[in-house]
DNA sequence: CATGAACTGTTATAAAGTAACAATGGTCAC
DNA sequence: GTGACCATTGTTACTTTATAACAGTTCATG
């Protein structure tokens, strides 16, 4: 757990972009971005007949506020902490239904989950994303990926092999690990 | 667990295109490359003053047998299979050595592990490689990714983010598979 | 209300990875 | 050569991550 690491850094002025979804490092309101991207999930199942159920709802929730790549143990804790039935099932089965739908990623390098950052646009099912993971603190960033790099491209054409999925996950120091390093 | 356990290869053409060593589902010669790939690791290991010792060397020639993706507990097995001590940590030291020598790489999507096809100037210390990798086979193809794609870099750039290394893995069908799917 | 599909609750177990520590063996200074 | 040191091994035990299987419940529909 990392969490409250005041703003620091003379490189934080407090303004929030707009769209800045894909930059979770940059400082900016949690609160405020973890209910518009609740509203949009909310949204997202209604339109589609999706349903929200408790236990979804509630590990979503704390994706969502943790804005960090969980475990599905801590998950799990979270649940147990919570009252909640807290089997494994229970979690893996509501990171699936999140997953499948594009509204959490599972970051391949770390075993772990993040909710997606990407906006309402994306919610839909799931989708192409790159990441950036501090190793150190875990937070995870989110960008579009609109199509696998060119090279890996190029090697697939030339093989005959079909690319379904693609995975692009950057690990590395974020800006406040690094300077808290030092 | 995918399991197709497919034990590969019997279907290849022995045919053997020039040096496709970034493009392991063309068809070619298993037991050329796989002797290149041993040789070059050989001639690393005395430049470098790196043993590769027993347990290291069976690793690797399994995986360079193989050719695919393998996970550490086949691997255990095969140890286990040639009367070699076959705990868990046995295997992880094995390639933990392979992977941080440049020898083997880890493919994070599916928690197992490939040798490195890159040729004798990779096979010096971790370098970057991008991966595809049949979902059904679990064949890999390997290729070098000298730099990060752009639309990450610009975002760590953006955040103050230190990319120290970049997973990237696709996963789909190869044209093998493909068509004995069919 | 009957029904079927989706979802839940639970037990049990598989698969993947690590900690810790004593024993061994190769290499180098002397 | 011998002693010291370091990398490597062998082993026990354990943690973390994930899935199988199946009975019970909910809920939108006909």
């Amino acid at each position: 757990m990392v969490t409250s690491r005041t703003t620091t850094s003379g490189t934080a002025t407090s303004a929030t972009p707009g769209g800045a979804a894909t930059a979770s490092f940059e400082p900016h309101d949690h609160a405020h971005c973890a209910e518009d991207a609740r509203a949009s999930v909310e949204a997202a199942c209604a339109a589609r007949g999706l349903r929200l159920t408790p236990a979804r709802s509630f590990v979503l929730d704390e994706l969502l506020a943790s804005h960090r790549a969980m475990t599905a143990y801590e998950l799990l804790d979270a649940l147990a902490a919570a009252g909640m039935p807290s089997q494994p099932p229970v979690v893996y089965r509501a990171l699936e239904f999140l997953v499948s739908n594009g509204f959490a990623h599972r970051i391949e390098r770390l075993g772990a989950f993040a909710a997606c950052t990407c906006g309402p646009q994306a919610s839909g099912t799931a989708h192409r994303a790159a990441f950036l993971i501090c190793r150190d603190c875990r937070h995870v960033a989110e960008t579009a990926m609109s199509r696998p790099p060119r090279s890996l491209a190029e090697m697939a054409g030339a093989a005959g092999f079909a690319i379904e999925r693609v995975v692009i996950e950057a690990e590395g120091l974020c800006a406040r690990c690094r300077d808290a390093a030092q």
